[in-house]
DNA sequence: ATTGAATTGTTATAAAATCACACGGGGGAC
DNA sequence: GTCCCCCGTGTGATTTTATAACAATTCAAT
């Protein structure tokens, strides 16, 4: 299908696009990592540890969760994925290298998770934060909802 | 001591209110749920529901995680208390009865647990999420970071 | 080639959450 | 009041999610 081949095109290049960041600030992109890069760039649905770890045994490499874990942890902290807490699950980031504070929307229909523009978010964040003196880190920001196409659909 | 007793006649209080509401709105506020809503109030910290269930132990109450878990459902759904999804843990509510989305400031230094002011915080995530048509049903805000207290105390 | 650090593989275990079913008490229908 | 049913509780078992600990391997720099 056309769809697909374009889709296969976009995830071709995110991974070199992702080899490149490795490969500028020292990072090892090994094969368990680009190949658990793949799986989640392949959907835009959060996908749980535990069906990384499935789709790793089958493509050969260790099947044990620390496997799958690791992966994701080096994905995480270097930008590549965010992790999803309301799901306990990973999805592939949107906006790889700009550094952001994400906010993400979860639709229960579909179960589709985008990144949401943040910028007036974090701001109104940071405000109600500083009122009260504390110190901003880390923000976790999840909507769940439904999403424009599923809302249409519903309608019907 | 005096602050503890101080503290004693607030939880006392939230617990009455709690009671209120169940009896406005034919809930039943059983032993194990106002038992679990006080351990809530007892800390301004977010607690896990395997604490709970040791506590629950020790009261004399069933032991098994499903005890703890339909309470923490009960509290969480009536507006009494709130799961932080980033600790797998509940806080009790600072504001029950007055519906709110809530955000919460979590210091990673201190384990404090506060809700924070989100009028604002919730507009600008309203405005991100009907930009792409996204209907907002529930929303996850956890900040973390270093409360006001503990950078203070840092700075010594 | 040699070494040291990072990565992967594996076993085991911990932590968090749910399922399924039995029991009992409280409240409404009559 | 009595009956019955629903809701809540108790319990055992299981599932799902995540980490600890250590051995084996790979890679890169020397």
């Amino acid at each position: 299908m056309f769809g697909s081949h374009e889709h296969n095109h976009c995830i071709e290049q995110a991974l070199t696009s992702a080899e490149e960041k490795c490969a500028e600030n020292g990072l090892r992109f090994t094969p368990v990592r680009r190949k658990v890069l793949e799986l989640l760039l392949e959907e835009h649905k959060a996908i749980g540890a535990y069906a990384i770890l499935d789709a790793l045994r089958e493509a050969g490499f260790g099947s044990q969760p620390p496997v799958a874990y690791r992966a994701l942890d080096f994905l995480v902290s270097h930008g590549f994925a965010h992790r999803i807490e309301r799901l306990n699950a990973f999805v592939a980031c949107a906006h790889p290298g700009e550094f952001h504070a994400p906010a993400f929307m979860i639709c229960t229909s579909c179960n589709l998770v985008t990144e949401a523009n943040t910028s007036a978010v974090n701001q109104a964040l940071e405000a109600a934060a500083a009122e009260t003196g504390f110190k901003v880190e880390q923000t976790v920001i999840e909507i769940e909802g439904v999403c424009h196409d599923c809302r249409d659909a519903d309608a019907q």
